[in-house]
RNA sequence: GGUGGGAUGGCCGAGAGGCGAGGCUCAGGACUGCAAAUCCUGCUACACGGGUUCAAAUCCCGUUCCCACCUCCA
């Protein structure tokens, strides 16, 4: 059994052989801090954190690099709006991605980078390539790529550089050719600056990720991930950097595909993202993830408030008997992995495909509730666990048994049971009006009543919109 | 113009030559004082037109429609 992932640089599902046995790293191109989270951003997040759960799982020392792009045009540019320094804009949306992680349980990257922080290596590498004559400073403070003195080119987008339509922003009178990208940004006045061997200025976008790649994963690497819109030209020209210093660099691209709504991509520029706060007000962080994560990460995920609330409810199916197997077993659950569920995620993280595993355990570990077949109870629940750990959705997580605020569980059920006893009283005398005004009363402030074979249970609903 | 992705039952979503993924909804049943939860049964779909094959949702040819990238994007 080994994990086979898809390669969108040869459009094929292979093997994955790490390049040091046993150790994986990976970079994943993260967020640009220049506005809160959509859901999108966070999709991808969930998409590698799933990836590197995995692939640690599978016995891997992953070493996982998520990039923070800590200076841009948007950057700047909001920072007017908003009338404050553009490292503080930084900062601020920053913390608030980091927020967005922790709330959907993505775990931190090993390390996590800002480009800010890494203009030496960037300088560095553009004298590197400067030197070696793929560069050239034009002498007012760019320096550009020469993209046609690259061996290769557009080698996973396959375009051919004659078909590219040229871009419009009309700047290009010190390039030698319109395909040549910015490396560095000679200052405009007011703008940020570093001083540099070709004047003050700040970085491209794209040589901070070749630069922060190579400080902290070296010249080859395994896995470089984003989503599907950095193909062209972001990683292209991830490439070209690298490779025209002289390094292999990635061996392998995944590429996430993205929220839409209504058949549309969710961008900035068209207006129709939504925001993860927005979202964590209607359901649980971690109905959340579940729903962002369910899709096969190629596939596109059509967002609809239906679509995440039927979701939340399947969710909470699983949890639900995970909860009533931890209560009759004792004990929280072990966490398993079950055959089938590895097949899935061995074939290039088939997601859905676990997921109807799940289905399955949680269908039979209910009919072993009711026939009290306590060996299959703990055994389904241990399988059903250990998927969901994978999937970042394991309800006795520590990341979410905060949540639960357990500390006032205690006394909630001390409260419940004793409205529940008058309850039973009624029910013995066969009051139905008396027993239903209770649970009804009990009900209306969100905790719902199920009579079961052991005796009458209860749970926090939280309502409809929470 | 170039490069990709897609169209699957009421809905969501997998699959990729034969053996009905799965979920949700709905209908019926079991359990229940009634609910709820749970279980059981039912609902034979793959954009269109050709073709290959013993066999096609899956392969080939053609057509229609949708989305995206080539400017900032996860």
């Amino acid at each position: 059994m080994s994990i086979h992932l898809y390669d969108s640089a040869t459009r094929e599902i292979r093997v994955f052989k790490p390049l040091t046995p046993g150790a994986v790293s990976i970079y994943l191109c993260g967020a640009t801090v220049q506005a809160p989270p959509h859901i999108g951003h966070v999709r991808s997040g969930i998409n590698f954190d799933i990836l590197r759960r995995w692939l640690t799982h599978s016995g891997f020392q992953v070493t996982f690099i998520r990039n923070v792009t800590d200076i841009d045009d948007k950057i700047l540019q909001n920072a007017l709006k908003e009338e404050i320094p553009w490292w503080a804009l930084a900062l601020k949306y920053e913390r608030v991605f980091t927020n967005a992680y922790k709330e959907l349980n993505v775990l931190p990257p090993t390390y996590e980078p800002r480009a800010t922080g890494h203009i030496t290596q960037m300088i560095e590498l553009i004298e590197k390539l400067i030197l070696r004559g793929k560069a050239y400073a034009p002498g007012n403070g760019d320096v550009y790529l020469d993209v046609h003195s690259l061996d290769e080119y557009l080698t996973i987008s396959k375009q051919k550089l004659a078909d590219l339509l040229v871009s419009p922003d009309g700047d290009q009178s010190f390039k030698k050719n319109p395909q040549d990208f910015a490396l560095w940004k000679g200052a405009k006045s007011g703008e940020p600056s570093w001083p540099t061997p070709w004047g003050a200025g700040r970085p491209g976008w794209h040589i901070e990720c070749s630069a922060m790649a190579h400080a902290y994963l070296g010249e080859a690497f395994d896995i470089h991930g984003g989503g599907l819109d950095l193909v062209f030209p972001h990683h292209e020209n991830e490439i070209a950097q690298s490779n025209a210093a002289g390094y292999p660099f990635a061996k392998l691209w995944m590429h996430n595909a993205w929220v839409t709504t209504a058949g549309e991509k969710m961008s900035k520029s068209l207006g129709n993202s939504l925001r993860v706060n927005e979202l964590l007000s209607k359901v649980r962080g971690i109905e959340l993830r579940w729903y962002l994560g369910s899709a096969q990460y190629r596939s596109m995920l059509e967002y609809s408030p239906e679509a995440l609330e039927e979701s939340a409810a399947g969710f909470r199916r699983v949890e639900n008997f995970l909860k009533r197997a931890k209560e009759i077993i004792g004990q929280n659950p072990e966490i398993k992995i079950s055959k089938d569920f590895a097949a899935a995620m061995d074939n290039d993280l088939a997601v859905p495909e676990g997921l109807a595993t799940i289905a399955e355990l949680v269908r039979s570990g209910n009919a072993a509730i009711t026939a009290n077949d306590k060996k299959t109870i703990s055994e389904n629940a241990a399988y059903v666990r250990g998927a969901l750990s994978i999937l970042g959705c394991d309800p006795f997580d520590d990341n979410w048994v905060g949540d639960e605020s357990n500390d006032l569980t205690e006394i909630v059920d001390g409260l419940v049971k004793l409205a529940l006893a008058e309850r039973e009283e009624a029910r013995i005398r066969q009051d139905w009006q008396s027993a239903d005004r209770i649970r009804d009363a009990i009900s209306a402030v969100g905790i719902s009543i199920e009579d079961t074979s052991s005796g009458p249970r209860w749970t926090i609903t939280r309502g409809e919109n929470r």
